[in-house]
DNA sequence: CTAATACATGAACATATATTCATGTAATTC
DNA sequence: GAATTACATGAATATATGTTCATGTATTAG
C-alpha cells in the first residue's frame, strides 16, 4: 500500500483525462473492435473531420490508439487489450449504477 | 457493435474525467483498500482538507466511493470492485507503456 | 501540373475546471 | 453554552480544455 510514484499518477490521470470527454470517448468506441478511417469516425461520431483528427492525434500520444495509413485513408484501431478491458469494466460499473 | 446509448456515454466520460485529476486519483487511491478519515487523505496525498472535502463531495456524487460517519470523522472509501480492477488495468497499462 | 480527397495542424475563443480562502455546520468536550 | 475538532460549502480566480475556422500537407486522378 505504498502509494504510487507521482510520475505514474500523473500518467494514469493523463490518459483517464483523455477518456472523460464524451467526443473522444465515441471515437475510441468508434474503432474498438476494427481499424477505421477517420472520415468514417467522423460519420459514425457526428464530430467534424477536424475534430475526429485533434482528438485522434491525443488518443494517439497516448498510445490509445494505432493509426495505420493505406493509400489515401488513415486507419485507427485501440492500441491494445487493457483498453478494451477498462471500458468493459466501466461499463459494468455504470450499468449498475443505473437503478 | 451498435454504439452505446449517449446517456451511458456522458456518464462514461463524466467518470473518467473525475479519475483525470491527479488530486482525486490520489484522494481515490488513497481510500481504495480501507475506510480513511478525510483529515488523514489529505495528510496521505498532501492536498489540503478543503480541496479533498470538495473532491470526495464529487466522487461521491459518481459513486465511486462512499463516506461513512463514526463520531467526529468521516471515512471514505471506495464503493465497489469495479473500481479497483479498473485502476488495476490502468496500472498495468502504464506499466508496460514505460519502456 | 491542376484538381480533388483525406487528414493534420495552428490560432483563437468561449467555457469549464481545479484550487484557494473564507465561512458555515455538526458533533464532542469541558 | 463556549471552545474545539473535523468536515462541508460558496465565491472567486487563474488556468486548462474543447471546438471551430482557416490553412497546410500528402496522396491519388485526370
Amino acid at each position: 500500500m505504498t502509494p504510487l510514484p507521482d510520475a505514474q499518477i500523473l500518467r494514469i490521470a493523463e490518459t483517464y483525462k483523455l477518456l472523460g470527454d464524451p467526443t473522444r470517448l465515441r471515437i475510441l468506441m468508434a474503432c474498438l473492435n476494427r481499424p477505421v478511417a477517420v472520415g468514417d469516425i467522423a460519420r459514425l461520431t457526428g464530430a467534424s473531420p477536424s475534430l475526429v483528427s485533434h482528438n485522434l492525434r491525443l488518443l494517439r500520444a497516448a498510445r490509445l490508439v494505432r493509426g495505420e495509413r493505406r493509400t489515401r485513408q488513415v486507419f485507427y484501431e485501440t492500441a491494445d487489450a487493457h483498453i478494451r478491458h477498462m471500458l468493459a469494466d466501466i461499463i459494468d460499473h455504470t450499468a449498475e449504477e443505473q437503478g
